[in-house]
DNA sequence: ACCTGAACACCGTTCAAGT
DNA sequence: ACCTGAACACCGTTCAAGT
């Protein structure tokens, strides 16, 4: 029973039913075995899961877009983020996994590399790249640990949350009112739009303002 | 049995031994009740939960500290979001409640309409005052979910986590290497970090820019 | 009306026993 | 060496039976 046949199946298993549902005697039967083996690879369910989430930080690397070598930090700050985001949601049940505690598994840790030197080769201290790093990683996990389970259709809900907030009193709840007819359509959207104003923040960090949001005031001094 | 009883004591108990080990059982136990005398109260253990986070939730407006009629938006903006945050520290085994859903308790719309109406009074069109309430909310959330469990101390885990990535091999991971040494030792800190970044990037989508990021075009205008 | 003990169909984990 | 059935001490939920 080769240990990458398991985590294989348990990634499936996860998909389908989710952590909660996911038990070690339906991994089991999935693999024509029992639990007994399961114990003889793994010490127990928790390791299990913890090399499922390894395993789908695994995917990240094929949602990044070819990207020139030219392009900017920005670019590349938010097309990692992006693809991190892209692969979450297709793992939606798996999101609530990264609960408790910081993925450090190989895969993880090749993701935080990846996005810190894009960072150390925009420029940035090596203070500011770890803290950037640690704010994005964080907004991409607090967004996708709050979607719905992937069996309601992301528009669907979108649009259920519009309606709900919509309904809501008005004289009680004025702002959220009176916003909630412009939320966003695209769950996309409303991503990249947070995503865009840590990027913006962060160009203010720069030891050596270049471009960006500097630009004006550089033309004027 | 009134239903209040019911909710403080599974707070307690979530707090104290997780939304893992939580069960029926012991919060019947600890009320020396029954657990069918809990399904006369609630649908199920999921009901239960739904209301422990909103009951958590409200608690955030005591970590609001006293902010002055004139204060920036900027300013109570990021206090709104450091009260949820303190709050949910204190409650850490509570955030993994937050999965898969985003809550619409009565305690939560207290909160978001707080938020909004901050967006709003401060100038910004709905449509920004409603993305913006989502970006932070989720930057928040992303942060707290991923906080290790309170008994191991958040100062010792934050010391542990440099330990590891300055352990690594430079060679595979030179950037995570060279950031390592930089990490913030107060996990406030390097939250405060990122809702500044977000904040910062809001000030660019006011619709006339007053004060702010844009000071000094506006000097020279 | 309100509560309960016992039951049902499940868990994670272990271990003696088989090949 | 590798695997397994059966066991242990738990779950969430239900329901007949008690007061």
């Amino acid at each position: 029973m080769p240990v990458d046949r398991i985590i294989d199946a348990a990634v499936e298993l996860v998909d389908e039913v989710g952590p909660g549902e996911f038990s070690m005697r339906l991994l089991a039967q999935r693999l024509q075995s029992s639990t007994a083996t399961l114990y003889r690879h793994f010490a127990g369910k928790d390791e299990i899961l913890v090399q499922v989430v390894d395993h789908v930080l695994g995917e990240v690397p094929r949602h990044f877009p070819d990207i020139a070598d030219t392009s900017s930090w920005q670019e590349r700050l938010v097309a990692s983020a992006e693809a991190l985001f892209r692969t979450l949601r297709e793992h939606p049940k798996v999101v609530s996994l990264f609960d408790n505690h910081i993925p450090l598994g190989p895969r993880a840790l090749a993701g935080r590399e990846a996005a810190i030197g894009i960072m150390l080769a925009g420029g940035f201290a090596p203070e500011v790249a770890a803290r950037a790093y640690t704010a994005v990683a964080h907004y991409v996990i607090g967004f996708a640990i709050q979607l719905p389970p992937a069996g309601a259709a992301g528009r669907e809900e979108t649009q259920d949350h519009r309606d709900f907030y919509s309904s809501l009193d008005p004289a009680r709840y004025p702002a959220t009112v009176t916003s909630a007819a412009f939320l966003p359509t695209s769950l996309d959207d409303e991503f990249h739009f947070g995503l865009q104003l840590l990027v913006d923040g962060l160009a203010n960090h720069l030891p050596h303002p270049t471009a960006s949001a500097f630009e004006g005031v550089a033309e004027l001094e």
